[in-house]
DNA sequence: GGATGCTGTCTGGTATGCCAAATGGCGGGT
DNA sequence: ACCCGCCATTTGGCATACCAGACAGCATCC
């Protein structure tokens, strides 16, 4: 390898690897071989070994002892459980953000999220900032709640945010976006809710909205998915 | 190598390790070098290469690029963000036992971690189970955690709880022990609700019992850790 | 005498290569 | 004709070896 980015390589092959899959380049159930990836992206095998169990950690696929990884199979429990996980920690980073906000902590990198969240629906020309990359609506969402993480300031609730930061994305990039400008005003009456120092709306405000997006995705993604993990689906797969 | 355990080498050198810093056979803040762990071990690098990443994301140690890992330094903040995120997840957890419970799942585990938990409180004769290996206290009610988890039957929250259960082990075993009877009784009523299947009420005696452990844990462990890790501990090593 | 640059060494990062377990095809036996 | 077992190939696991960045100590220059 001649060049080397900044990002040790390991991540720099979990990262091509998860937007493979995330947007389908990859699909769900093909195999990965270590060998082929190596080549694919000019390294050896021994950063794609230490990449696999980063992505396996995010749940993009799964690896058993000596047979080998597959992009793992979206089903729809898991999409319902990453809601059950959210439902319990997004709340708590509003809550906790608030109280940072409270107490004198920097909200600019938020606010500024939630405008270029805005501008993903509606540009708006009055604020004036150069979009180069135009990135989807599910990563400037992405990029709010990860602003609010941040500014919950909690080691803790970031590692494990950060662990299904990816999911999310992956099931959004399946799911057809729900109504984007009542998502903005959510966000919005979050964010006021945050900078006003107001944990306790704040809370109840992003546990609604979770609840919300459940409601509104889970039917979407009813028709996508399987429902569970097909157990039997192991031998016999000449038909396939 | 000779002899191989069933588990993968990367996985058993991580689960030695991972004892060894929790027993403080590890010191906190100390140097692992991966061909003095490699050496002692009987392994090669490669496997510890794979083993340290395992221990980072579970918090135990923190690696640098071209720094090497230490053993991380626990902090009463720490302490406290681990509190906050058991009070969001482990209520869930009983929440999601109960409702499994109800529809018909099988309790029989959870009640036996419950009376094992009891026996390392006061053995009882009664139910004669042969306690092989005398665990200690937290080690049984780390099982009796983990068996609710199990009955909760939600593989993303199995995930991220496992990612903390290390270091609540290693919290506990810096810490005096509380009230053990009043504990077990605490266990017994959240495990009496799901067993009921009484999914709020052993939400909130779960949650009631995260917060009591809190309340009674961190003036003990205000201390033994320091408020929070000191940034300006890099140059002038030299009188330690 | 202090600060700065250089160099040696330590240590982590990556590549190559060998070994063993698992899988699938093929041949022989029933 | 079907089933069972053997063998080859595939593929992951691990060990060894080499490379490069980082740090410490020393020498040198200011």
């Amino acid at each position: 390898m001649v060049s080397m980015s900044l990002e040790q390589t390991p991540a720099r092959i979990a990262n091509v690897l998860r937007e493979q899959i995330i947007t389908g380049e990859l699909s769900m159930g093909s195999k990965l071989n270590e060998r082929e990836i190596a080549e694919r992206l000019q390294v050896s095998r021994i950063p794609v070994r230490e990449a696999l169990p980063i992505l396996e950690s995010e749940g993009f696929i799964s690896s058993q002892p000596r047979r080998g990884a597959v992009v793992h199979a979206l089903t729809l429990t898991d999409a319902a459980e990453l809601f059950d996980l959210r439902r319990q920690l997004e709340p708590m980073a509003s809550a906790f953000a608030a109280r940072r906000a409270a107490a004198g902590a920097d909200v600019a990198p938020m606010l500024e999220a939630l405008r270029t969240a805005r501008g993903a629906i509606a540009p708006v020309s009055s604020t004036l900032h150069t979009v180069a990359e135009v990135a989807p609506p599910s990563t400037r969402n992405s990029d709010l709640h990860e602003e609010i993480i941040n500014l919950a300031d909690h080691a803790l609730l970031h590692r494990v945010t950060k662990l299904m930061s990816g999911r999310v994305r992956w099931l959004f990039r399946l799911t057809p976006q729900r109504d984007t400008t009542a998502m903005w005003v959510e966000h919005r009456e979050i964010v006021d809710a945050i900078v006003a120092g107001q944990a306790d709306v704040a809370e109840l405000l992003t546990a609604a909205h979770v609840e919300r997006g459940r409601f509104e995705s889970m039917p979407l993604l009813a028709e996508l998915l399987p429902s569970a993990a097909p157990a039997a689906l192991r031998r016999r797969r000449k038909a396939s």
